[in-house]
DNA sequence: CAAAATAGTACTAAAATAGTCCTGATTGAC
DNA sequence: GTCAATCAGGACTATTTTAGTACTATTTTG
């Protein structure tokens, strides 16, 4: 089903809340609170957007989370690789090599064509297009896969 | 990790071998011992394909699979659609409504966009795009996300 | 020092995926 | 007409991945 996780899903959901206001603490009792989610589930999420620089913390008491940079700056791609890991349809457009049918599997360049054009349209959608009100955006009509050489 | 399962990488690798010799009927044993796949695994690729429409059987001593049509009129997205489901990043954008957080999920409308934007670059990769030589295939400069409304 | 936070890690439970098997139907060869 | 090869359909099991939870340590404020 070609399908992101959850757990990415709240990234984006916490992500847009904590851009809207840019200048508050956001704990995580707050933000699980009013997203109605596990408060552990949240920490996760948010643990691992600070892990990779979205996030910035302030600990102790009245600490809480903030914005790293603006929303511009952040892209929904790096958003997908912070909670799932790189983005790659297949194994092995990973690590090539360790497939055990990749004698024969000339399709595996091909993979890494077709997950090229996928994650260049995420990195073309930043948090500050979700922050956007729907109607403002449009899908931009050149969004394509392959094109031949001549 | 945004990722394919491994029956959609098999169907694509069953697909390119079948359309590399069109007039020939093919059958699962002869497919899953080329590949050195398991032949019940295969047998369920292509019922899955056939089920889809992508590929002609012939039944009966002799018989096995050929392919429905030509490799352009297959499109990677309906590879994955057969094999996966639809194409959908999160839940909430195939079914509206029946989100715990929808209420409050400006994000849903955004996603649906981005979505968009996935499962166009994958309509624009077909069949007849990977029996191509990987060098003579290059991504297109003018893929994208979102852009705004001026 | 106590309370309110995050940091890190490990564990458990649930869900999705992969793989296998069995039974039935169709066709060609002998 | 029977047998063997082949696809059709569905059910089942095992594996892997994901989601969610819990616990302990560290930091900071009052």
């Amino acid at each position: 089903m070609l399908r992101i996780g959850k757990l990415t899903d709240y990234g984006v959901l916490l992500l847009t809340d904590i851009a809207s206001a840019p200048d508050a603490l956001h704990s995580v009792n707050e933000l699980a609170e009013r997203h109605q989610l596990g408060s552990a589930t949240v920490a996760k999420v948010l643990k691992l957007l600070t892990k990779a620089e979205m996030l910035a913390t302030t600990r102790g008491s009245n600490g809480g989370y903030q914005l790293c940079c603006a929303p511009s700056q952040i892209r929904v791609s790096d958003i997908i690789a912070a909670l799932e890991g790189p983005i790659a349809l297949t194994e092995c457009s990973v690590h090539a090599g360790n497939c055990s049918i990749e004698s024969d599997c000339g399709v595996r360049t091909h993979w890494q064509v077709i997950n090229g054009a996928v994650s260049n349209a995420l990195d073309n959608v930043s948090l500050a297009d979700l922050l956007r009100p729907a109607d403002t955006i449009v899908p931009i009509s050149a969004v394509g896969g392959l094109s031949r050489q001549h």
